[in-house]
DNA sequence: CGTCGTGTTGAGGCTATTCAAAGTATGTGG
DNA sequence: CCACATACTTTGAATAGCCTCAACACGACG
């Protein structure tokens, strides 16, 4: 067991996995030894297709990714969106065939980690597997929250509570700053997650704009107005459980 | 430890567990002796509520029982069904404040574990563990599909997929006999799960009727042709990893 | 300079909604 | 056994939200 000093990513990882459960000393330096190759992918790539059997699972640690599932009749969903310090296939250690593809929706930088190691590690450490179980739980959440969004509300609150998600995840990671955030999310793409049309999205936004609740050009959205977007979102972001739990 | 045979409840949660992970005597055993009190509950009782911190966990045994949540402007998404053998609160062992309610959709009864004692069990058995992590890993996949549905297809595809999904999943726990079963969800209540009015529902039911897929008297659906309900609904069970993992 | 991707705007149409009301079971008490 | 209440399904009509198609603007980029 090497006691060096992890590398960046390495330290992303524990600090990731250390706000879903306790970890010791011998957890830390099982996930600082693991064996982790980085790779950038541009914008639009695909990381992982449906129907892979990966045997590595990716870490974001810079840029955007999504996961998506596509319709017989052409259509595509996007059921997800990772930001840095995500496990956007953490269930591949877990599942036989991926069920939806992992894209990269701006050019990104994803580490890699061998499913062999990780499975170890896993199998070792119940810590470990405890947080890696419970970042699954607090996706499960997520994805009630979206349902929620698609089925039951509008397109304005679907979009102000998309808006204010996003915001809070990265602010939870440190990538908000002065209100401001990159989100390289297309309207069409935007659309695609929220059961929209591009052009209704477009509108939607204008909207929001219009009303000033936030800016958004280019990749950068500023937020001008929070308690207003957060009502226009019906949002309330204890669901996302940025607190360590017991 | 004692050693009585696992009352049937007991038994079916051991069914429903080495389904997921593989077990050894000593897990099974540990399952035999878990605390267990079991109650019926009426349609239309929660059996935990948006809010509440749950210290048990429920365990189908037998009725339909559904989670939800509640918009803002008292709109409903029902985000999952629950079917004899699941465990609709597994995630309440990590969710501090429950996001979302339990209710029943029909007479049921439901069994419940303490917190304490299955935490305790997790603790010690990996594989236990691992079993719950992976049926949550599992109920991940389910969420993407109905993501994709409400947000990607039509009502028609929406209603066929959501049957054919309950028909694959309730035929795995032997709820299904000369392809019927029990479905006492109200037009309403699919409503509520689909994303559209009950009136909508109640049309394209009709349409699925009138095409000869299936009829739906009372509480109890019978397929008439598997293979065109499937098609209607874009429907691919492969999410549902029917078969242990690894 | 043309092309491509993205954002923006308009017109028209359709899906699914809301509101309203009638029809059908099923249960309850007299 | 009937009158009544309750819950659900079915139907109709009008409307809103969102979609599709189409066109144009704009910047990035080869």
């Amino acid at each position: 067991m090497s006691k060096t000093a992890p590398s960046p990513e390495h330290a992303r990882l524990i600090v990731k996995l250390e706000s879903l459960a306790r970890l010791d000393a011998a957890d830390r330096q099982g996930l600082a030894d693991l064996p982790i190759r980085t790779r950038s992918v541009e914008a639009g790539v695909d990381v992982a297709a449906h129907g892979d059997i990966p045997t590595e699972c990716a870490f974001v640690i810079d840029g955007l990714l999504c996961r998506y599932a596509l319709t017989g009749g052409g259509g595509r969903q996007i059921v997800s969106f990772h930001i840095p310090g995500d496990l956007p296939d953490r269930d591949s250690l877990h599942l036989t065939a991926l069920d939806h593809s992992i894209g990269a929706l701006s050019a990104s930088r994803v580490a890699f980690i061998p499913h062999a190691a990780l499975y170890r590690l896993v199998k070792n450490s119940p810590n470990i597997a405890l947080a890696l179980w419970r970042d699954a739980v607090v996706e499960g959440g997520v994805y009630r929250q979206w349902l929620t969004s698609i089925g039951r509300r509008t397109a304005r609150q679907r979009l102000a509570h998309v808006i204010c998600e996003t915001l809070t995840r990265m602010e939870a990671v440190g990538q908000v700053d002065n209100d401001q955030f990159h989100f390289p999310a297309t309207q069409l793409q935007l659309g695609d997650a929220l059961g929209l049309s591009s052009v209704h999205v477009n509108r939607t936004l204008q909207e929001l704009r219009t009303d000033g609740l936030l800016t958004w050009k280019g990749t950068v959205v500023t937020i001008l107005d929070r308690a207003r977007l957060r009502e226009a979102g019906d949002f309330d972001p204890g669901y996302l459980c940025l607190k360590v739990a017991k």
